[in-house]
DNA sequence: CGTTTAGTTGATTTTGCTCAACTGCCGTGG
DNA sequence: CCACGGCAGTTGAGCAAAATCAACTAAACG
């Protein structure tokens, strides 16, 4: 992207700060702005009206998010975390995007891996068993957080169980005991609650490709 | 899209014709075609290795395929009717795309619509049940084909039940018992096994929606 | 017609869900 | 500093939805 457009889009954005849990966007409120994560994480869902929930992503640091045409939002969005955004009106940053190849090159380069990710998420959701689901879940969320730990092997869970279990199809009790049954088999260990250490990769990723 | 760009693309195009079965694409080989669909259908989808399938998506006439950026194909694609395929060299497509705003312009277009497709489905694999899946597609199936047919509640279903179970994340036996169960309640009738009439949309989007 | 393939139906099993109790972890305040 | 309350997480028992296994029936096709 050309440092000019860059300007541009600054001189477009204002800055949002999040506390945790803020609610960014609502499913089906209209939808005049476009955001891209600065710093912290999102949750991205869909309801249904009984309340039950998925998360269809997290999203961080310069992830963009209401890029989709329409005229109400399609998801909900809360920050997990104190989290800030840029906001842009979706008018002016069209426009914009029009009128610059380069941004909107690196937009459609963008979409294209979600949408990549996307059809991973559904081989997960309608095909894996708990176990695989979680695996798969361990070996991608290091990849997608830029506030990763360091130490190989070593997985950040900046989410709670609810949330895992609502991005994998499950429910918070089986998260936790296929945690703990791959805890009991060595394949993981959990320092903390939120902290993870991968004890061997070689099984995770045989769970996780559902070899049997 | 530009008149001119038009004819640049028909120039990179050769075109190739598929029997019913046909394969197009398997996942992992090396990618080096980007398709546009002419006519008839294909379905896209992902193997785990014991042979478990998930189809992401069915595509249709003016559907493009492989835009996914990378060296392999992720993802199978099959002729599920006799069909016709535009077939680019992807470098030559990349380059026409990158010269050609109102193209990319589509392409970024169509994606996001895809994603958020995708983000749908990921609410129905991971939270729906049987039969809010089964609700759900045959709401969305006629939007979807081109060649669907004129008389209102009546819906097509060209591909077979392995392959309606293979979309919805169920086996081929749930989604005939609920069929049998739909047509008991009188929300559907199937004239053949092929063609339905949706004999109560009310009751069928109140299932899709989830309604209690 | 007879053969093959797709689809339906039934009996049984399994995976993960539901409901419920219990544990651990903090934070607040007496 | 410890007691209490609240929330997140774990564990257990029983249940239910959908999967599996197994006939059986209906179309499709030569």
């Amino acid at each position: 992207m050309a440092d000019a457009d860059l300007v541009r889009l600054g001189s477009l954005a204002e800055v949002v700060t999040l506390k945790a849990g803020a609610v960014l966007t609502r499913e089906g409120d209209v939808a005049p702005y476009v955001f891209n994560i600065t710093s912290g994480s999102l949750r991205v869902y869909k309801l249904l009206p009984d309340g039950r929930r998925q998360i269809t992503g997290f999203l961080f640091a310069g992830d963009f998010l209401g890029l989709a045409i329409g005229e109400h939002y399609v998801f909900s969005a809360e920050a997990i975390e104190p989290t800030t955004v840029c906001r842009f009106r979706k008018g002016p940053f069209r426009a914009l995007v029009e009128s610059s190849s380069p941004l909107e090159h690196m937009l459609l380069h963008r979409t294209s891996h979600e949408l990549a990710a996307a059809q991973n998420q559904m081989l997960l959701l309608g095909r894996k068993t708990a176990i695989e689901r979680l695996a798969s879940f361990l070996l991608d969320l290091p990849g997608h957080d830029p506030a990763r730990p360091t130490a190989p092997g070593h997985v950040r869970l900046p989410m709670k169980r609810g949330e895992i279990a609502d991005y994998l199809g499950l429910t918070i009790e089986t998260v936790s005991r296929v945690l703990t049954r791959m805890k009991a088999k060595g394949i993981i260990s959990m320092p903390s609650q939120s902290d993870l250490i991968v004890e061997r990769p070689d099984l995770l990723r045989a769970h996780a490709d559902g070899e049997v």
